[in-house]
DNA sequence: CCCTTTCGCATACCATCGGTATGCGAAAGA
DNA sequence: TCTTTCGCATACCGATGGTATGCGAAAGGG
């Protein structure tokens, strides 16, 4: 699998130069902002290479997002999985990902421009399957084993998903003294009224 | 104050024609589908009296966006002072601020494109302005009757409104039979955790 | 009532941007 | 070695957001 040839290495190192600095501009000036010449220069190819990978800007951006999503996963399911028990791995995620998300350098992806280039459908379906599939699936066990409440857990995982995005969103830009402790408690009691 | 000269009557329908315009096409296909030139014609003007009205594309959008909140901003309050008890002006508030944010005509404009355009900080403070401000009042009312838990507000007020946003939007798009009973009940669990 | 000024808006124009068509040179296969 | 494939560069196009200019009618002053 490794090496197949000069070809296809070059092919992904090209692919990946460009997903790297269509990353880098978006996440510091936004999907609109940015123009594809910028983004081919700093990549160093041309408009040609651009277009030979991606059906158009979109599809760039969609790989761009794709990558930070499943960055911000592995993170949380990182975080989660070092710890045994169901409850501490569910409070543990979430910090993990209110931190994670906070990141300036993926904030403006993957949570403002995400579901407006590609539609909140498609941004929600992505964010399932990268990270919100972690909090659903940890939602699903505690309440298997009786530890919260039996009930509907998509409403849950969205209301809880919601109030974290924009608690991410919120800490990275009006932070005063103590945000982030507070913001964490204040989710940790709404986390900790869904016990039985 | 009122009839001031035909000529700014002729100005303010103008404008207003603008507006209803482009929140038609904006809340339809979204803000970066829609040209100015459809938008002019649709209203019966040129871009001329656009740009003599508003000195861009994303502040025509502004305008919209301001409408949009405050028509749901106003459709909270109303709802909230219908009732006396603080506690039930909470709920109450809530329950209609997730219905007004359910009307397709309202979300894709007031959640997905807003943030994009305008920028985070903005949205957010135009949001604060038109309608979150009125969960940071009674949340503070009921914090200092000390009907909730003394706590940090604003914390509370981005998880809360993150909440409702997201379960807006996904109320929508995907609806599992009862999906909105069962959100409205897991919201309400969630604020009445916060009672003492 | 006329003359001047203001101003709301239409027309014409421009630069840039996303997107496409075509061609070339080097690697892969026979 | 000859042919084919393919990754990408070059050149080009229509459309879009934005600007400069001009005109006609309403407002204001004498």
């Amino acid at each position: 699998m490794r090496n197949e040839g000069v070809r296809a290495r070059q092919r992904e190192e090209t692919r990946r130069a460009l997903v790297r600095a269509a990353r880098g501009l978006f996440a510091e000036r936004g999907y609109g902002a940015v123009g594809l010449a910028e983004i081919v220069a700093a990549a160093q190819v041309t408009k040609g290479a651009l277009y030979h990978h991606f059906a158009n800007k979109a599809d760039l951006f969609r790989a761009v997002l794709d990558e930070v999503q499943h960055e911000v996963g592995g993170q949380v399911a990182e975080a989660a999985e070092a710890h045994n028990d169901p409850w501490t791995r569910l409070t543990a995620g979430c910090e993990e990902f209110l931190a994670a998300a906070t990141d300036p350098r993926r904030q403006r992806i993957m949570l403002v421009d995400g579901p407006a280039v590609l539609g909140w459908s498609e941004w929600r379906a992505m964010d399932e399957a990268a990270s919100a599939r972690h909090l659903a699936e940890a939602l699903t066990e505690l309440a298997e084993a009786g530890v919260i409440a039996r009930q509907p857990i998509p409403p849950l995982v969205h209301l809880l998903s919601g109030a974290m995005n924009e608690a991410a969103l919120w800490l990275a830009t009006a932070p005063p003294n103590g945000a982030l402790a507070d913001t964490q408690a204040a989710l940790g009691r709404m986390l900790r009224s869904l016990r039985t």
